[in-house]
DNA sequence: CTGTTAGCGCATTCAA
DNA sequence: TTGAATGCGCTAACAG
């Protein structure tokens, strides 16, 4: 494990420095950091000396002097897929304006278990740390309890139900099953079903809030409206999807809109309609949530509420990096807005 | 920045663990690292103190000490394509096996170019870094010179052309291109297009490789075939495999397979056949190069040479480890296999 | 088996 | 404007 150089020769450190430059280690310290006053021809003859040897300041000496680490870890099930991974690379590229590095770590294995990684990180003691809970995650309320007792700020993302004590950064639900079904409602759907995949681990979660307010805009801006909406606790969403949208259609031949609230639920609905021999978006208007890949891929594309992972993770960022700053700073909700992509499955009654 | 527990009170550090357990603190390090022996009775009352305190040792302490740091880096230009996020992915499950913790960087910014990241990392002491040039990667050479120089251990991935006096893992090109056309030739293919596009940056890069494999597997297995090449410098590989594929069925209509070396390459051929109205794989056979998902979602399904690219992960996971513990670890050059997965796109002459 | 001590490389008092 | 001295938390000699 040493990074050690290849010829016995150490990498030179500060000492080395102020021996090569006529100062002592102080000075050179001064000029690392621009603190304090220094003559401009001893900063000079520093700057030199750090230039000809090559020199690089030693983070680890730094940090353990000064008891902070620029070093922040993201969490997640799994980093592979689409949104993990562009979570990741957000709160990577946000965080590295401020010259703080991030680390990823996969929490699905058995081996891997949260617990086991958020003790390694507070034995490294990073600055921070950002947990995107899943099914997997068991007793997030420990966690915390640990992160805080070791002062370690914590940033929870998309994790239900809300914990107002925390910091957290979400999608904005509400608003989000606002604009899908506004979206269908404007196009003058008024029969519409409703596809609800959800996690009986996350309850109260997203769903619910989603639903809810389903309801509320229907009732508001259509009162005639019918809208059914189908839930069922699974993690199959294109089975559920196709499935129900099968049940539904043969039940309610009038119903002339869907909504998936996932990509696959509505891709899973697509292919019911395939097989119906239903045309979309001339017979039925489909209206998906994500926007993953699958909603641009699949044929027709899917009109979809989409969730700005990117200003997820910025935000995410964002917040760990002021609780960084201020170990006082209050906790807080910050809240994404999604945005509506039209695509080819939604058309006019 | 400061990790500081919420409440003033600092985390313990050794010496309150060994004053709590009326031990010394070297007692403690002790058994925190297993060493030496330690009677029973002291070690247990060790562990009490370690647990009621809630104590964690600091690793950068400890790295400080042992001038070795259990961090490592993985920088490529976009963390989160499906190649990407599937890589960083598995160096980090590899090495988090070996208490190994994994930054990821991202190289593409003008602002985060390479020379920055190597810099900060080197400044971090980390124990060594995974490298995967790009288009935009310049002066590889220089980087390397200066990782080396400050002893940090460097593995390339898929670096193109081989520097030998490396650690390099990477596809092997060879015998990708030979299970792609061997798949032809054994369904009786015998006029055969293969598209390549290919990157000024990379050359030699690995569509020569894989060219001259074509070749050379032609003539052997089948001398009278006819192999038509069509090379390109482009970026949009899915237009050059549209436009090309159109050409070449106009000009040679007897051809009746196709191989694009990527998969966006295979896939706009596949567009061009549909507006050509041309059976897929009735009249024309088409193999696919890389399988991301592109590869598995259009329709049909693209038969495809398969970049294992956990595996690729996992081997440069190796054999950054092996070069971290052993610096005298002499350089290699690690080739991974190709898999072909069968799918849709593909069918007898 | 256990304690004392000397750094690892740096930032920061406190004096000068 | 600079230098000497101290210690961040830990491990590794070296003694006992």
């Amino acid at each position: 494990m040493p990074a050690r150089p290849s010829r016995g020769s150490r990498v030179s450190d500060i000492k080395q420095v102020a021996n090569a430059a006529g100062v002592s280690v102080a000075t050179v310290s001064r000029v690392l950091n621009n603190r304090d006053h220094v003559k401009d021809s001893t900063r000079l003859k520093v700057q030199e000396a750090i230039e000809t040897m090559n020199f690089r300041p030693n983070t680890i000496a730094r940090s353990l002097r000064q008891r902070e680490s620029r070093i922040v870890a993201v969490l997640q099930a799994d980093n592979r897929t689409h949104f993990s991974a562009n979570f990741a690379d957000a709160v990577e590229d946000r965080l590295f304006e401020s010259g703080i590095l991030t680390i990823i770590g996969n929490t699905a294995d058995e081996q891997k278990k949260l617990n086991t990684q958020i003790d390694t990180l507070i034995e490294m003691r990073v600055g921070g740390i950002i947990i995107r809970p899943s099914r997997q995650t068991q007793n997030l309320a420990a966690i915390l309890r640990r992160t805080r007792q070791s002062g370690v700020a914590t940033v929870l993302v998309e994790s239900y139900p809300l914990d107002p004590t925390q910091f957290n950064v979400c999608f904005d639900n509400v608003q989000g099953a606002n604009i899908a079904i506004s979206r269908l409602l404007d196009l003058g759907h008024r029969n519409i079903g409703i596809l609800v995949p959800f996690s009986a681990w996350q309850r109260p979660g997203p769903h619910d809030l989603r639903h809810l307010e389903f309801k509320r805009v229907a009732s508001n801006r259509a009162p005639s409206a019918r809208i059914h909406v189908i839930r069922r606790d699974t993690t199959d969403h294109l089975r559920f999807g196709k499935e129900e949208t099968c049940k539904l259609l043969h039940r309610e031949p009038a119903v002339s809109a869907l909504i998936g609230t996932t990509d696959l639920t509505a891709a899973g609905a697509l292919r019911a309609a395939k097989q119906l021999d239903i045309d979309v978006p001339g017979q039925l208007s489909i209206v998906s949530y994500g926007n993953s890949y699958v909603a641009r891929y699949v044929q027709p594309t899917l009109t979809a509420v989409s969730q700005p992972i990117e200003a997820l993770g910025r935000a995410a960022a964002d917040i760990l990096y002021g609780a960084m700053k201020d170990s006082s700073f209050p906790p807080r909700t910050l809240t994404i807005a999604n945005e509506i992509k039209i695509r080819d499955s939604t058309a006019p009654i």
